[in-house]
RNA sequence: GGGCGGUUAGCUCAGUUGGUUAGAGCACUUCCCUUACAAGGAAGGGGUCCGGGGUUCGAGUCCCUGACCGCCCACCA
């Protein structure tokens, strides 16, 4: 027998095989569409996947989001949309520089002997040996994604988008270069955005150091200002020291200089409002080159910038006698040094927060530098608007869950210029050449031989490379061919821009998503539509739609992480219990707003009913072989539909037709609406609960194949019986992919009418196949059984025998339960069914809305095993206590 | 400092626009290896829906308020 399944359930000997058939098959691919389009009309739905770090290892976070996104795609596939899914890596810059830099380090060399073309190259190698880990792994899992279509963010075709952005937004004078304080990592020895700093409550001091005041010829008056600072070390490059203007414990002062201890250099005190009179001493000392609020202060009160540390955040020869020391080390100098002059009035606690390297954690040093900004606020206008709602209340762009719309608002309404430059080699390497001659800067989208304002052959090229983001931020148009849009060449841009829908996690809802929003906006917006018209702002957004997922979590909702040694690794799950149990957890888990906490005694238990879904499989295929012995055979034309029962067939058939019809309506508006776990449990409780718990076991009544059986009778609910479990299957293929296409593979006995179930169609409901009357019947029935079983319980009647049943009921129950008489005697083991006035005296009996039961039993009670039996209940609860 | 989310069974979570007796999975108890499945079947036990007030015929659900937990943003030296 083709259809022949082992007796057990063996995920990974079935999910290897469907996923290189999948890849090997190209079945999701989605081709540009040409001049013949056989999808012509098709709605698209398309995403992008959110592009993993090149480095990266496949974690539970990224299974999670690919098992909702896989969902979606599998679903909207299979109600015949024409989807695109787009895989591809990000070259994740700082990781992946430090990760190779170790590499490197570790055979004794570095990447400064190395030198940068050599360095990069030997990225570029490593990328090719190791860059596919991750996508191979979701290959593994199943992710129905077009492999054609695979990119990685520093592929030539992006690269040329990537310089053709910046010099566009170059020329629209929305790049600057300048010199402002910047979030500095001293060990990767880069700058880095606001964004990449995360606060950690650090419990720190606060130092109070005296400056002395100065009278007018430059000679200590005796009299000293007191000041108080949690970063010492910055006093070096201090300017000023400054004072709130109504202070009137310093208004004497105004006017006056101060001695800047240490440094034999005089500073001025100035007057200004954002000073705090109720913080600390209530003067605060003015470092331009090292605090943001200082720099501010500078710029306002046209204060000059001394920075004191190099790259490495040591302190370089602005800084005196501590030039060469850490950071840290001249702090320790510093105070030591100020105690032994007497010119430390105090330490105090003091509770505050630091920065630190979101990348290697190392705590950031705010620094003067020169950097690439992009001046942000013309593009975090359209950003605003495309999701802000319009006066009809449109959205071009809708968050779910809606919250998120705040929170991006938010955010956007009070963006900063973005940072963009990086001091690393692994990137977009800034397309902007500096002339020595004229001082100038030249941007252009091929490499200039000469400078384009005095015409010096001297230039050299930045050394600066663009911010990661900047190239992730334009995957949406980059993908799609942007910015080479032609009249032959704009089928997939016309086609897939806008992309449907984003499913992204909420921490890189400013990194990525807003990114995307303002680049995307911004530049396809100059695209004319394929009608040469202008591109409305509700066409050029990135996505339509942004769906913000949930975090995964270990058992106990702690963060994953390392250090914690809490990771749970998905490959090794899936191992263990396989790929569709762990995406069925994860789904079923999916709940908006709250976070996941994985459980693997949930994945054991979607194991189970994998298992049971397999189980179902091999009875039903027995069955048919069964009827096949006896020329019965279900004509494959009834399957691949949504069965509908006639008012004659029987009550199980009607109900379970009214069943599936149901659960895949309410599967379709749980999945319109994102909730994959409404979606699972639906189609768990239809599988398990009413098809295997009691339509399987009903029709077991039915399935008669003896000579006198009614053949026709039979045959219609054989063809009920698998067709509705055809059914059953696809709706629950976006889920478990695997265990379904396999399952429906021996449904057809080897001959398919496709090459996959993922390419069939989902089961949509249809007010025909709504049947409330077997509903409400079957209700009766299944009410009936379970009271007679409780019943027996309670009495204490032996499993096996077979007792009778008194019945009081209606007319119409009492016609309903005879019909149904068989079913009853065989669910609720009953020998016979009499319906009766009353309950006869002596009989137990339970009342239910719209009849009573009784059950006829005479109890003999085995006194010896009765006793023993609660002798050891007793000692069971006396231990107990 | 500003904002957001959460608090429902032992655990993890559902609970649509307010409407009978608040649900599921896991765990637990009892019985059953009934020829699809013991990764199973049947029947059970278990809840002051965080506290307090209010609106309503009726509140887990709406309003106010408090507590606790978590997250994000800002970053006064």
């Amino acid at each position: 027998m083709p259809h022949d399944l082992p007796k057990a359930y063996d995920p990974t000997a079935i999910e290897d095989h469907w996923a290189e058939y999948w890849v090997r098959e190209k079945l999701f691919a989605q081709p540009t569409p040409g001049k013949e389009d056989p999808l012509g009309g098709q709605s698209p739905f398309t995403i992008l996947l959110p592009p993993p770090n090149v480095t990266g290892n496949l974690h539970m976070g990224h299974m999670f989001e690919h098992t909702e996104s896989d969902i979606l795609m599998r679903w909207h596939r299979m109600r015949g949309e024409r989807v695109l899914w787009i895989p591809g890596t990000d070259h994740a810059g700082i990781a992946t520089q430090m990760l190779v830099e170790r590499q490197v380090v570790s055979e004794g060399s570095t990447r400064q002997k190395m030198g940068r073309e050599a360095f990069v190259e030997r990225v570029w190698k490593w990328r090719e040996h190791y860059g596919g880990t991750i996508l191979n792994q979701m290959k593994r899992l199943g992710a129905s994604v077009d492999w054609n279509r695979e990119y990685f963010t520093m592929d030539e075709r992006l690269s040329v988008a990537v310089r053709e952005a910046f010099v566009r937004l170059y020329e629209q004078g929305l790049i600057y270069r300048g010199a402002y304080i910047v979030n500095w990592c001293p060990r990767c020895q880069t700058a880095i955005s606001d964004l990449e700093v995360v606060y950690d409550e650090h419990k720190g001091h606060l130092w109070e150091i005296r400056y002395p005041v100065h009278d007018d010829s430059g000679r200590e008056t005796g009299e000293y200002l007191t000041i108080a600072t949690t970063r010492p070390e910055t006093m070096l490059g201090d300017v000023a020291v400054a004072i709130h203007p109504q202070d009137e414990r310093y208004t004497h002062l105004h006017g006056k200089k101060l001695g800047l201890p240490l440094m034999n250099r005089e500073i001025p005190i100035i007057l200004d409002d954002w000073v705090s009179r109720e913080f600390g001493t209530g003067a605060v000392k003015v470092t331009p080159a090292h605090d943001p609020n200082d720099f501010a202060l500078g710029e306002r009160h046209h204060l000059p910038s001394i920075n004191v540390m190099d790259d490495t955040a040591h302190i370089n020869e602005n800084g005196g006698q501590y030039a060469g020391l850490d950071r840290f080390a001249a702090r320790k100098e510093i105070v030591e040094e100020l105690t032994a002059q007497g010119l430390l009035a105090g330490i105090k606690d003091h509770v505050h927060n630091v920065g630190h390297c979101d990348r290697c954690k190392t705590i950031v040093e705010p620094r003067l530098s020169t950097q690439w900004f992009v001046k942000i606020q013309p593009l975090a206008d359209k950003a605003i608007a495309a999701v802000r709602p319009d006066a009809q209340g449109n959205k071009a762009i809708r968050f779910v869950p809606e919250m998120y719309e705040k929170t991006y608002l938010n955010w956007m309404e009070n963006i900063h210029d973005w940072c963009i430059s990086r001091q690393l080699w692994w990137g977009h390497r800034i397309p902007a050449w500096h002339c020595p001659v004229c001082h100038k800067i030249t941007v252009a989208r091929q490499d200039p031989a000469k400078c384009a304002h005095c015409g010096s052959d001297q230039i050299t090229q930045e050394t600066d490379v663009l911010d990661t983001w900047f190239s992730s931020g334009l995957l949406p148009v980059s993908v799609f061919g942007w910015p080479d849009i032609t009249p032959e060449n704009r089928a997939d841009f016309d086609t897939f821009y806008p992309t449907s829908l984003l499913v992204t996690g909420f921490d890189i809802l400013f990194f990525w998503v807003a990114r995307m929003i303002m680049l995307g906006c911004w530049f396809s917006n100059e695209v004319k539509m394929s009608d040469g018209s202008d591109r409305p702002l509700s066409e050029s957004v990135p996505f339509r739609e942004v769906y913000i997922h949930a975090l995964v979590r270990d058992a106990n909702r702690e963060k994953m992480s390392k250090t914690k040694g809490n990771v749970i690794d998905p490959i090794e799950i899936v191992k263990q219990y396989g790929t569709d149990a762990v995406r069925y957890t994860l789904a079923s888990m999916a709940s908006p707003g709250t976070d996941i906490a994985f459980n693997v005694a949930r994945t054991e238990g979607y194991r189970a009913f994998a298992n049971k879904i397999w189980n179902a499989a091999r009875f039903i295929f027995m069955n048919v072989d069964r009827a096949a012995e006896v020329g019965i055979a279900v004509d494959p034309a009834a399957l691949g539909t949504m069965p509908i029962m006639g008012p004659d067939a029987p009550l199980e058939a009607r109900w379970i037709v009214s069943e599936i019809h149901a659960t895949s309506a309410s599967v379709n508006h749980a999945l319109e609406n994102y909730r994959f776990d409404e979606a699972a449990n639906t189609i768990y409780q239809f599988f398990w609960g009413s098809f295997c718990d009691w339509y399987l076991e009903i029709v077991k009544l039915r399935l008669d194949f003896s000579e006198s059986a009614d053949k026709f009778a039979t045959k219609a609910e054989l063809t009920t019986l698998v067709s509705v479990f055809e059914a059953a299957l696809r709706l629950l293929s976006p889920f478990m992919p695997f265990l379904t296409e396999e399952i429906w593979h021996a449904v057809y006995d080897g001959a398919p009418p496709a090459k996959s179930i993922a390419l069939t169609r989902f089961p949509q409901a249809s007010p025909a196949g709504l049947d409330a009357v077997a509903s409400g019947e079957m209700t009766l029935v299944q009410s009936l059984i379970v009271e007679v079983r409780a019943l027996r319980k309670e009495i204490g009647v032996e499993e096996k025998a077979a007792v009778p049943i008194e019945v009081r009921a209606d007319a119409v129950l009492r016609e309903l339960a005879d019909k149904n008489r068989d079913i009853i005697e065989r669910l609720a083991r009953v020998s016979r069914v009499h319906f009766v006035e009353q309950i006869s005296a002596g009989v137990s009996k339970h009342h239910a809305a719209s009849f009573d039961v009784g059950v006829v039993y005479e109890r003999t009670i085995d006194v010896a095993a009765e006793r023993e039996r609660l002798t050891r209940d007793v000692a069971k609860y006396e231990k107990g206590l």
